[in-house]
DNA sequence: GCAAATATAATAGCAATACTATCAAATACA
DNA sequence: TGTATTTGATAGTATTGCTATTATATTTGC
């Protein structure tokens, strides 16, 4: 799979980017280092001045890559939920068992991620702790309902669209297929959220994980 | 419980305010207004300039009331909570059986809110709408362990806590009691918000609710 | 009813943000 | 080697997110 990962490469829409940066090593920095610099100092206070000064470029170059930093950040999950695509396909391909399969996935969307050495300009691990606290502002915006219609969001839609199949192979009864599998998408983000902020009002810590709340939580629910 | 609201002052924490908004006129009319026009234009493009020039007042009296946009969405958000609290325990009050009492405060925390004319300087129903698309953001940013700490959050976790006693007297032995509870609230937000931007992640629409949706899940989940 | 206290408005100003434009220098590539 | 493309440097503009100062209302306490 590592293997695999390498080769293919990770698809994002054209709308999303200026110039594609998987083109130039430019590119590569501006995405290696835009998250470490994002996960550092917060999407709010960064800007395209700090990340050309931390990469020794300058700010009009960035530019030419992406229109502003919304953009980027729409770029940088998309390219996350591509790759957990990629994991997901690959870590469920080969089991037939139909709740197994969805077990599977559940522990691939909501466990904590490790940095995935095969994409080298990536870190996964802080690409997932971006994602966990800016996620939802690519979407809390105004211009959600135009950007949706231009696809910025179809790789976030296939991922859920993939455990929504996943579910109704377990329970083709049950009503609120999509409903729960955009709930847990989201809802581990959250969970994880809590856990490393708020921790009054969740369960998870060290010992329990956001994967243990929603297996339990698919087990009863798709009971038939 | 309408005249009963109408007389209880909802109580904010001090440190998230300047002045206090509801002692005088001014006050009250950042607030009524600041909703409408964040749900008009959207927090981001929000200033204090633009409602300044909106409520006919200078930008530099907004800021005798709140240091900045940030915490007066902080204010928005603790006082709808607080008044979701109020609403929930009047609602829940009169009720025995703990699983029916459960489900009147999942009802209450996930369906769509009509405006209460027992506040004439807030408009609920539109409070809502920007619940749902930006409560989210008083959370996620760098500042957020800061602020858990001087208790901006403390009657948002409270509302919380309230459902996740409910769901433990109707079953002591699930064990992600405010997973469970945190999910919901915040579930619940995203819910409504894909009916209405992301609708093919979701099963929510005109017929379909978050309710039933959360009332099913509860239903089965807590089964024993 | 008047003085004192307080609240609000008006204006100015400053540093940072979020860009755009232009031109020069470097690099790639044919 | 010449040309196209990419990047860097510099400058400039409108807006944002404030703070400070002073003037003018408005409230209140006696």
């Amino acid at each position: 799979m590592r293997d695999l990962i390498s080769t293919i490469k990770i698809q994002v829409n054209e709308k999303i980017y200026v110039k594609d940066p998987e083109t130039s090593t430019l590119g590569k920095k501006i995405i290696k280092e835009s998250i470490l610099l994002i996960d550092d100092i917060g999407f709010d206070d960064f800007t395209f001045k700090k990340l050309g000064v931390k990469i020794g470029s300058n700010e009009s170059s960035i530019y030419r890559y992406f229109e502003n930093k919304h953009k980027l950040l729409v770029y940088l999950s998309s390219w996350y939920w591509n790759w957990m695509e990629y994991k997901l396909f690959f870590a469920t391909n080969n089991i037939e068992d139909s709740f197994d399969k969805l077990k599977k996935a559940i522990i691939i969307v909501t466990e904590k991620i490790e940095d995935d050495e095969a994409t080298k300009h990536i870190n996964e691990s802080v690409l997932n702790k971006i994602i966990i606290s800016e996620f939802t502002k690519t979407l809390h915006t105004k211009e959600v309902d135009e950007e949706n219609k231009e696809g910025f969001f179809l790789i976030y839609k296939n991922v859920i669209n993939r455990i929504v199949h996943l579910i109704i192979a377990v329970n083709p009864d049950y009503p609120f297929a999509k409903s729960l599998a955009s709930n847990i998408i989201e809802g581990a983000l959250h969970q994880h959220f809590l856990r490393d902020h708020l921790t009054t009002i969740t369960n998870c810590n060290e010992n329990i994980s956001p994967t243990d709340f929603y297996i339990n939580l698919i087990t009863t629910v798709l009971k038939k």
